[in-house]
This record gives C-alpha cells, sequence and structure tokens, in this order.
DNA sequence: CAGTTTGTTGTACGATCATTCATTTAAACG
DNA sequence: CGTTTAAATGAATGATCGTACAACAAACTG
C-alpha cells in the first residue's frame, strides 16, 4: 500500500551513473545529481540511501551493462586472437566517438577511491580479476589454434589488463583514433604468431 | 627589508606534493595542506598564492624531480633495450616499496582534471609527450643494435607509455612485485628480437 | 469514502570548504 | 634604538557540501 514511486529507479540511476563517469565523485555534488535525476533530495536519498550508495548502485550497473558488454565481447569470437581485435576495436570506437572518451568509470573511481575506501576498493578489484580471465582464456584459445607466437600465453592476460587501463587514462585527453589503434595493434602484435608476408 | 621567511619553500612544497600524492586534489583540504606544512593559512596563501596554484607549483615539482628522474633513466643505459627494462625495473620498485605505490600524480590527476581544466590537461600532455619521446629514442636505438624484432620500433613507444599509465592504475591497489613484473617483461618480450636458446 | 502508508516537496541545518584580513611578530635599515 | 616593511598568526567569512525533516500528496486497504 502507500503512495507509488513517480520514477523509474534505474532510469535515475542511469543518469547518477553518466554524472559520476564524466564528473568522478567528489567532484559531483549531490544537488547537481538531484537536479539531472529531476528528482528532490529526499526522494533520492528514500530510493538510494547516502551519496555514497548511490555511487556504488551507479558502479555496479556500470559493470552489469557497459562493462560485461565489453567483456563478452573477447570470448564471442570464432577465434581467440579474433575475439581480443574485436574488443580493442570497440573499446577504441567508443573512446573516439562514445562515452568512453569519459574513460571508464571504474578506473577513473579506482584511481579516485583505491587509497581511501576499502569496500570499492575490492568492487574494482572483481572488475580488474573478470577483465584478467577473459584475457587469459581468449590467449589460451588462441594458443591453441596456434595463433600466439613462442612465449605468448594466458599468462600475458595482465600486460593486456594494463594497456586497457592505460588506454582509459589516455582516453580522457581525446587522442585521436590512429594514436589509440597503435596502442592496441601493438600490444597484440607482440603476442601474436608472426604473420605470412602477403 | 621586512620580515624573512620561517620556512623553505622547497620544503613546504614537497609536502603538500606528497599529501596531493597521497589523497588527489579534491579529497585533500587546505586545512590538512597547512598542518602537514606546518604553516597558518595566510603564509600559504602570500606563499604560492590559491590551492590551484600550489596544486599547480606541485605537479611542476614533480614532474622537475620524481618524473625526470625516472625518464632519464631510459636512455642512461648501455643499450636502447636496456634502458627500458631499468626504467620498468625501479618503477616496480617504487611501486612495491616506495611512493609510486600511490599510483603517479600525474596520471592521478589526469584522471581528476582532464575534463575541467584544460591549462592543467595541457601540462600532464607535455609530460606524457616526454615519457613517449624517451621511449622512442630508446626502441629506435634498440632497433639499430638489432635488439628489436621485426615490426616493432619507435612507434611502439605509445604503446608503452599506455602500458606505464596502467601500471600506474594498478599500483594503487597494491599488486605483487611478480605481477607487475610480469606486466612489464610481456611488453618488453613483445617487442624484442626473439632471444637465443640458454 | 475514511484511514493508513508511502512517496514527494522544499526548506533548513550543521559541517566543512577555500579564502581573507586585522593584528601581532620579527627582521632589516638608518 | 626606532622606524619601516614584510611575514606569521588565527579567527572570521561566505559559499557549498551532504543530509534530515515537517508538511503535503497520492495510492492502496477495508
Amino acid at each position: 500500500m502507500g503512495r507509488t514511486r513517480g520514477f523509474e529507479v534505474e532510469e535515475a540511476l542511469d543518469v547518477a551513473l553518466d554524472l559520476f563517469w564524466q564528473q568522478g565523485y567528489d567532484n559531483t555534488p549531490m544537488q547537481a545529481l538531484c537536479r539531472a535525476m529531476n528528482l528532490q533530495p529526499g526522494s533520492v536519498y528514500a530510493a538510494f540511501g547516502s551519496k555514497r550508495d548511490l555511487f556504488t548502485a551507479a558502479v555496479r550497473r556500470y559493470m552489469d551493462t557497459v562493462s560485461a558488454e565489453a567483456i563478452d565481447r573477447i570470448n564471442g569470437a570464432p577465434s581467440g586472437l579474433q575475439g581480443l581485435r574485436e574488443y580493442f576495436a570497440h573499446l577504441i570506437d567508443a573512446m573516439v566517438d562514445g562515452k568512453r572518451s569519459r574513460g571508464c568509470l571504474i578506473t577513473n573511481s579506482l584511481v579516485e577511491f583505491a587509497a581511501r575506501d576499502p569496500e570499492l576498493a575490492a568492487m574494482f578489484q572483481v572488475h580488474l580479476a573478470r577483465l584478467q580471465t577473459s584475457f587469459a582464456a581468449a590467449l589460451a584459445r588462441a594458443r591453441s589454434e596456434g595463433e600466439l607466437r613462442p612465449g605468448a600465453g594466458p599468462e600475458s592476460a595482465d600486460m593486456l589488463v594494463a594497456v586497457v587501463q592505460g588506454m582509459n587514462v589516455l582516453a580522457k585527453s581525446r587522442p585521436g583514433r590512429q594514436a589509440l589503434r597503435n596502442v592496441a595493434d601493438t600490444a597484440l602484435a607482440g603476442l601474436a604468431a608472426a604473420e605470412p608476408e602477403t
């Protein structure tokens, strides 16, 4: 019983997610969030709890949507190496044209929170582990298909995770598509077997 | 004439630099800076201007000391590839034992400021360009000495810059030395000529 | 249609922020 | 030593922050 909610919680959360993604946590006042969500403070606190709770919910939503979609691409391709190539291709597209020009919410938040909020840091760690695991699986597949040079293998996943985090940082200074492609291509070329001359 | 300053400006700046490095800009109140510097607000404002000015000075100092020392290592080695290896080795040491466990002040600040302060963003861009240039020079030297595999060269510098930025992010979650070494070794192994079997 | 319960509204509160300034202190100069 | 000038002090200011709450509105229950 009682009055029904006049807004969609997930829609509002998406708006908050967008703001946190663009501006960071400390630099986004609750007032700005309320304005963007078209909600009064009371409604926000009733629905989400504190500002930190709202942020936590936004990070969770980011992991379940944006991040999950990207990671799924890694192992949804016909070959291991191709999965990696497609992952990076879409990442770069989103960094040039789309929302990833703001970097990655988790990378941004890791930098902002790792030293002061162990609970959030643990969430970010889960994300990194997922990414690493998917990279390792793709590399294992690529190796079994003879796509990798000797010495490269699942252990190389850590390097790819670092490259992605680095690209997320660099994306914030709006580099050209070519520069980003160069980064990804160089990283993958270092793992792939030498191509036969065309 | 007049009363002389009772503190060393550079010493105070180093203290502020340390605090900004650990906690970020937004998360470091002027009050905390004053306490750490053992100075009253008036003295700080007289010496440095605004909080943003103090931060700018701290970033400049970081670039001139911490960052310059690290970059100098790249091309201070007997061979190109060896310079890169030494750069990463010292970077990893500082991430495990030293102040680099807080990441890199510039990487942190790039994430915090790129989208909202073009002037600071330009400073960070200079840093990235310096790093890229040094990497490219080392790679050119390495190539001319036959240390690189075919396909690798100065253009690969962008990938190394991304790897470093990524490691700076990952460092904040205190990874083990082994994980960091794996990242650096994998990145360099992808560029280096195949080693003869021992 | 009353009563209960829940959501919404808008204001207001205390804390904390960056910054200022009148006052006091001390070094340098004649 | 007295005057001048700059630095240090520490409280105060106004703005902005996250959050709470009293008043009002609406929907479900019986």
